[in-house]
DNA sequence: GCGTTTCTTGGACGAATCTTGAAAAACGGC
DNA sequence: GCCGTTTTTCAAGATTCGTCCAAGAAACGC
């Protein structure tokens, strides 16, 4: 399950810098060049955004305040302004880090991975149930539904896991296959269909309704 | 709501400085002299832990390691050591975040805040409340009318959502046309105008009264 | 290796959605 | 009040999207 950072820096060279060492670690990024696009992209959710403050249409703690009601997800400044009160800014903003440049690229991979492994944290419980008598074991990898295990295969509960994590929210079909595969593909969308398919007839079969809706032509949702 | 930071450091000028710092700040503070007896308060369940590399008993790190199983809680590190080898270790140990001495104390209560405030984002919703009752969900993709969600297609919503988050500027139908179809058209204006009153037409029916006003001969906007 | 399970791909169908064009209404300047 | 322009409305055709099925490919356990 493959991570996605967004990176908002108006500077290109920084920019290619940084989505080609975290695309080496292993991240999917997503790539802005000013403020402006940085929200809307911003709306693909992404796990993570790396924010440079120093943007020229659209300042990097503007477009943390419009985001932060919007997203959940930690958002890191990176900027070279190291004054005391503009960290303080930073984070009365809402940003969640403050990194000063120039940084050391293992310093700013050690935060990320803090900040994500902080985000998994909160979720990590064992046991979680849904409405209709669903219940999920995200540390033995399996759903019951009235004590009875459903059996799923490994891409479906992956799924199942994916939306349950993020009830509530919309996930598109790519978005899906990114977060699972770990990568792009083209017929991705018809790859996630059929496994959500299969996913909703085990499901029914045992005996629970679906908590996967379809929101047409946007993607899935786990019912909250 | 008081917060309870634990703070832990062998020199008592700085516990005594940070302790009588975050109390004016209004955090309940419980102090810990040393690594070992860190472990043993922190069990009592702090919201955020502040604690010192260098202690004679037992390590920060060390501590930390033997914590992070145990406590979910946000876990701060002190330290004058400066090196980038000695921060990825901290995260690696399982810190949340890495502040090298001397700091600022308002960097310093700017973090804290931060980190507890995510704890707490975690359990609110990410939705976003506008005039006359209407609140729009951007990770759901769902726009509410008094706790009734409003049945939008998917360019309805786009528009919605475009227009919302910039509430009170301006957009001419083909801006629109182009943010959210990614490419430019020639009868853009048209279709534009068409989903737009199909959306006013479906909040309507809803109840709300419509937050899009036309601004004749430039476009529309979202009322804000 | 071999059989079984799981994953992926392609195509067909129906339904929901999008787009288009033309006509009616609203607006603002004069 | 009239006229050109812009916006709104309406209905129908075109398109996209999601579901479903079936068969081939790949991974897995033994």
């Amino acid at each position: 399950m493959s991570y996605t950072l967004l990176i908002a820096d108006d500077e290109r060279d920084i920019r290619d810098m940084l989505a080609s060492y975290f695309g080496k670690c292993g991240y999917e990024v997503l790539l802005a060049e000013g403020g402006r696009e940085a929200v809307r992209i911003a709306l693909r959710g992404p796990d993570l955004i790396l924010l440079d403050v120093g943007m020229p249409d659209m300042d990097g703690l503007e477009v943390c305040r419009s985001l932060r009601d919007a997203v959940s997800c930690p958002i890191l400044f990176l900027t070279a302004r190291i004054e005391d009160a503009d960290k303080v800014n930073g984070f009365a903003a809402g940003g969640d880090d403050y990194i000063v440049k120039p940084f050391s690229l293992s310093e700013l991979a050690a935060r990320v991975a803090a900040h994500l492994r902080r985000e998994e944290r909160q979720t990590a419980k064992a046991e979680v149930k849904f409405a209709g008598g669903l219940v999920i074991n995200y540390s033995a990898a399996e759903i019951a539904y009235r004590g009875a295990p459903v059996p799923l295969t490994r891409q479906e509960y992956r799924i199942a896991e994916l939306l349950s994590l993020h009830a509530g929210r919309v996930f598109d079909k790519e978005a899906i296959y990114e977060k699972i595969w770990g990568r792009e593909g083209e017929g991705s969308s018809a790859v996630v269909a059929e496994h959500v398919r299969k996913l909703r007839g085990k499901l029914a079969e045992a005996g629970a309704d679906s908590p996967i809706e379809t929101i047409w032509g946007l993607g899935y949702k786990w019912r909250s």
